[in-house]
DNA sequence: TCTGGGGTCCTAGGACCC
DNA sequence: TCTGGGGTCCTAGGACCC
């Protein structure tokens, strides 16, 4: 039987900013993007949550629940070079550490568990040598269960700073008890059209045959089905077994003053640059080039094309953007969200050096307009055209980067 | 004052080639 | 001359996660 645990760190980015600064101890603080355009809480502290304030809500509403909120700028790199941190504490138990996002791991410890007196005490342990690494105030919870899945569900009953296990002969309550949408995985749409089939919880979903529900969600209805007996389809992936990064890009909600076209080029114009240094940073090059834009009303427009050759050319990605925008009508009259984003991406190596000395012209240009970035900073240098969406320069970003993570953990690995 | 920013995976239809 | 079937690529769109 598997032993897994899922370790999540507490209100994280709060309580990173909170070990980083006595001033926030106690005090109920959001990390967020800026508070002054919209935005969104990407964490809430402890004492903000007694407020009601979660992640995910806007900052407007945070603010009118709790009228002396903090409001810290997220810090992205901050948090990474915590999560390295932690991560090197984790895999002096065992390598066999998945990174699930900047903030969540996944741990066999099936071999270890017994040399450190069972899985309870091995939680207890880890959490104790994470307090003295990273500081009182950084806290994380921790599930036990014999699958990834019944952890993830166990981490939430652990919270916050807790252990809790889920052992073999629990699974059948727990499964009762579950309701569906509480799996990652089963997102509301998912959930609803279960309910209309009458399966609210994980036990009601195991009463289906799987060609039932593969018929009913295609090659999804079997991982349904999986989840209703507890199992996870999707094996533990250790961070040295990280696949490479698929897709790089940027999007970003527009600013009053930049949504007319005018305003909405130069937003797609700065992603598009943003977007090309990441490639270049972590020598990648992409093939096909997607844009995302929304309107006023919340629709989305866009669309994709393939390149013949891939690239990292900011240039090449703008161009190819502004044909799909023209493709789709034209910018709208108000657009309240632009996005760009390069997939099929493959490593620089093998993609094609540019043949027109153009082109080549242009590569060095953006490898020393790189290298003045990286030696004085991300806002040493800006394009005319791009000098309006400064405002934008400071995200809150941090999720989603697990694979880098993982990946640089990997390259350490190789170094030592 | 409705709704951030980074990703992944799946489905389906059409074009094209053998 | 007419027709079939499989494989691959491209595009569009949807769902979901942290």
């Amino acid at each position: 039987m598997l032993i897994i645990l899922h370790i999540d760190m507490d209100a994280y980015f709060a309580s990173v900013e909170q070990q980083a600064n006595p001033a926030l101890r106690g005090q109920p603080i959001v990390v967020s993007g800026r508070p002054d355009i919209h935005s969104v809480v990407a964490a809430a502290s402890r004492e903000a949550k007694t407020y009601g304030i979660r992640a995910g809500m806007s900052t407007w509403e945070a603010r009118k629940l709790c009228p002396h909120l903090t409001f810290v700028p997220g810090d992205p790199d901050k948090y990474e070079t915590i999560t390295r941190r932690f991560l090197d504490v984790l895999v002096d138990y065992t390598p066999m550490v998945e990174v699930y996002s900047i903030d969540e791991v996944f741990m066999d410890v099936t071999q270890e568990a017994d040399r450190h007196g069972g899985a309870l005490c091995l939680a207890r342990e880890i959490q104790r040598r994470l307090r003295a690494t990273l500081g009182e105030w950084i806290t994380c919870s921790i599930g036990i269960a014999p699958s990834k899945l019944l952890a993830k569900l166990a981490v939430e009953k652990a919270k916050p700073a807790g252990v809790h296990r889920i052992c073999p002969q629990d699974v059948p309550q727990v499964l009762a008890r579950t309701p569906v949408e509480d799996v990652c995985g089963i997102g509301p749409r998912i959930a609803r059209r279960l309910s209309h089939m009458g399966i609210w919880n994980l036990a009601d979903l195991s009463r289906y045959p799987e060609g039932y529900l593969r018929a009913r969600f295609g090659v999804y209805g079997a991982v349904l089905a999986m989840w209703g007996r507890g199992l996870d389809p999707s094996p533990l992936i250790p961070y040295w077994q990280e696949e490479e990064l698929k897709s790089v890009g940027h999007s970003h909600a527009v600013p009053k003053a930049l949504r007319d076209p005018e305003g909405a080029r130069s937003v797609l114009l700065y992603l598009c640059e943003r977007t090309g240094r990441r490639l270049r940073s972590k020598g990648l090059a992409g093939r096909v080039v997607h844009l995302d834009l929304r309107d006023a009303n919340m629709h989305h427009r866009g669309g994709q094309r393939a390149l013949e050759v891939p690239t990292d050319d900011e240039e090449i990605i703008f161009q190819t953007a502004l044909d799909l925008v023209r493709s789709h009508g034209g910018f709208p009259g108000q657009t309240t969200m632009v996005g760009v984003r390069v997939g099929s991406v493959i490593s620089g190596k093998e993609a094609p050096r540019p043949l027109l000395p153009e082109q080549r012209r242009r590569e060095r240009l953006e490898h020393a307009m790189d290298h003045i970035r990286n030696r004085y900073g991300e806002s040493a240098l800006w394009r005319g055209s791009v000098y309006a969406c400064r405002v934008l320069t400071q995200a809150t970003g941090g999720m989603g980067r697990q694979k880098e993570i993982a990946q640089d953990r990997q390259a350490d690995d190789r170094r030592s």
